[in-house]
DNA sequence: CCTATATTTCGCCATATAACGAAATGAAAA
DNA sequence: TTTTCATTTCGTTATATGGCGAAATATAGG
């Protein structure tokens, strides 16, 4: 039950449901996510590392950088049902589509901190 | 997005679980909720209108009680597809199992004020 | 009509959560 | 080694949420 929860949890914010429906594109490292949703790096480490901890997301080290992408592993019985759900969900929502488009032109050496 | 965040909301707060995997079983009046939850009727009736407002469960007056159910309907695509998981979830949950074992046996007119 | 029972609504309180900035950590570059 | 940049951790603050009890509403039955 405390894990459903927290998967529920999980889901419940729409920054990210952003971070999710972005990472349904491409991996990204932390600086690209903060340049697109506008928030502090602070607020977006933890958001991503909730979502890690929920097992859907997965962190890998690339030398300073920490790329994050969608756990498409079926080690996870909750994030393998909920991840594709929530892909057929929101395709027409502005912010989401603004987002993806963010997504494909942004590059890390460019947003991050110039 | 702001429905679906409402949805992943109404889904993260263990009592609500616990009221949705009782009507799995059978529809249930909010004293027969109260008496299993042992929480007071203010309490099940706002998380039972939560519900409502996400289209996960259905209220039919009968009398002076009021009856909810699964929405077995097709009118709600969040709802259609996560009820369904739900379902397949939690089927070893401890307190789960117990709240169930309570709606077989629980009668209405013998548990609500006597 | 009057009372009893089921439910809902309202206001209040304690805790949870999301945001930020500052400071700490880790790795690359100078 | 020192500096720089990306990320994380920590402490604080404002708002959201879940709980309760009291009061309002609705229906059944005397």
């Amino acid at each position: 039950m405390r894990d459903l929860i927290k998967v529920f949890k999980a889901l419940s914010d729409p920054n990210r449901v952003r971070i999710l429906k972005m990472l349904e594109v491409r991996p990204l490292c932390v600086c690209e996510i903060t340049a697109i949703l506008e928030l502090a790096p602070s607020t977006v480490s933890k958001h991503l590392s909730l979502l890690r901890d929920v097992n859907f997301i997965l962190d890998e080290k690339d030398g300073k950088w920490v790329n994050y992408e969608l756990n498409k592993t079926q080690n996870n019985e909750f994030a393998t049902r909920l991840l594709p759900l929530l892909a057929d969900w929101l395709p027409d929502d502005e912010i989401i589509q603004s987002d993806r488009e963010k997504v494909a032109t942004v590059d890390r050496n460019h947003v991050c901190s110039v």
